[in-house]
DNA sequence: AACACGTGGAA
DNA sequence: TTTCCAAGTGT
């Protein structure tokens, strides 16, 4: 059953990215084009909110009793990093620091540490800036409102407007890749949306919004939510789909993609040898030694079970990488705050 | 605007 | 085995 809605705001402009829908002036009519099978825009709020209601997920940082700090610390987690891997952190992390103010009083090195291997750890060392950032200039709470969110380190449009939207309520217009894509099919036919966010497709979410707070919030979650699970980038699950009947790409006859992702190089470039040397340093206790880390070890021809090389060190010994570009890894990482010197050697900060 | 930036599981 | 991709941000 379906609650009643608050009729939407009366729209400006019809869909700019919809050609099935009419773009003359002229009083709304649901029913008429608004997707492909003529399913009501407020019918799809209805349906993808419902389905959300009954089929979310159940993640910790989605509990009513979740801080604005735990929502935020999954946020970062969450960028460009699955679930399944955030979930263990997560919980390690709101244990270990309850609030912004528990993290700013650790040193930065040790954020780094405890992100494990996420990925991407500058994204612990800017959740430590942002959480020094909040005990300087927002009491040691995180910020209300999008702007406040946004002028933290390591929080950008999408995180702002996350945040904002499931930790405060807000009426936000959240656009991360899930919702592109559910957008991209749904109301644009298309397999995939463009490879980079386009004003088009910004434009699209704000109208597709609903006027209602709270609804606002349910529908930004829902259509997250439904890319993630059902409306999946390789193999969606149609039949899984509440809006099926509603969507242009299903309507269109499922056609392929009009271009091709460019992968992502890994083997070979710096990024590998990058990560390697952190995962050095996070699972060192003292300061090592630049020559320890740019060298193979020597062989000294022991016996057999004498392991003297840490798994790491001889993962990053094992990529072969030449002398240059170790160096150009390592300024890397001293440059952006992810390693320092001490003692003659190299450690995270702190 | 295009790139750099980690990691590991699934196809 | 190789490629793709996951709740992006900063420069």
């Amino acid at each position: 059953m379906t609650m009643i809605q608050k009729p939407p705001r009366s729209p400006g402009s019809a869909l700019p990215a919809d050609p099935a829908r009419p773009a003359g002036p002229g009083p709304h009519s649901p029913g008429r084009h608004e997707s492909h099978a003529a399913v009501p825009l407020r019918d799809v709020h209805v349906r993808i909110t419902d389905w959300f209601a009954e089929s979310a997920r159940d993640l910790p940082w989605r509990e009513p009793s979740c801080s604005p700090w735990g929502i935020l610390v999954s946020e970062v987690m969450l960028q460009q990093t699955p679930v399944v891997r955030v979930l263990p952190v997560w919980r390690d992390w709101l244990e270990r620091w309850p609030s912004p103010a528990h993290l700013a009083a650790e040193p930065a090195g040790a954020a780094v540490r405890h992100w494990g291997r996420l990925g991407y750890p500058r994204r612990a060392l800017r959740l430590h800036a942002a959480a020094t950032a909040m005990v300087a200039g927002h009491h040691g709470e995180v910020p209300r409102t999008y702007e406040g969110l946004l002028s933290l380190p390591g929080v950008g449009t999408y995180t702002a407007a996350a945040v904002a939207a499931f930790a405060f309520g807000r009426r936000e217009t959240v656009v991360d890749t899930n919702i592109r894509r559910v957008h991209a099919r749904l109301f644009g036919g298309t397999a995939l949306p463009a490879p980079a966010l386009t004003a088009a497709e910004t434009r699209r979410a704000v109208e597709l919004l609903p006027d209602d707070d709270a609804l606002s919030v349910r529908w930004n979650a829902g259509v997250m939510e439904l890319g993630a699970v059902v409306c999946t980038a390789r193999s969606p699950l149609c039949d899984a789909c509440p809006v099926l009947d509603a969507c242009a790409w299903v309507g269109a006859g499922r056609p392929a993609p009009d271009y091709v992702p460019k992968g992502q190089a890994w083997a070979g470039t710096d990024r590998q040898v990058r990560g390697a040397i952190v995962a050095v340093l996070r699972d060192a206790d003292t300061p090592v030694p630049r020559s320890v880390l740019l060298e193979a070890p020597v062989d000294l021809g022991m016996g057999a079970g004498a392991v003297l090389v840490p798994d790491a060190l001889s993962a990053l010994h094992r990529l072969r990488a030449p002398a240059e570009q170790l160096d150009r890894a390592l300024a890397g990482l001293l440059a952006d705050g992810l390693a320092e010197e001490a003692d003659g050697g190299l450690r995270l900060p702190g």
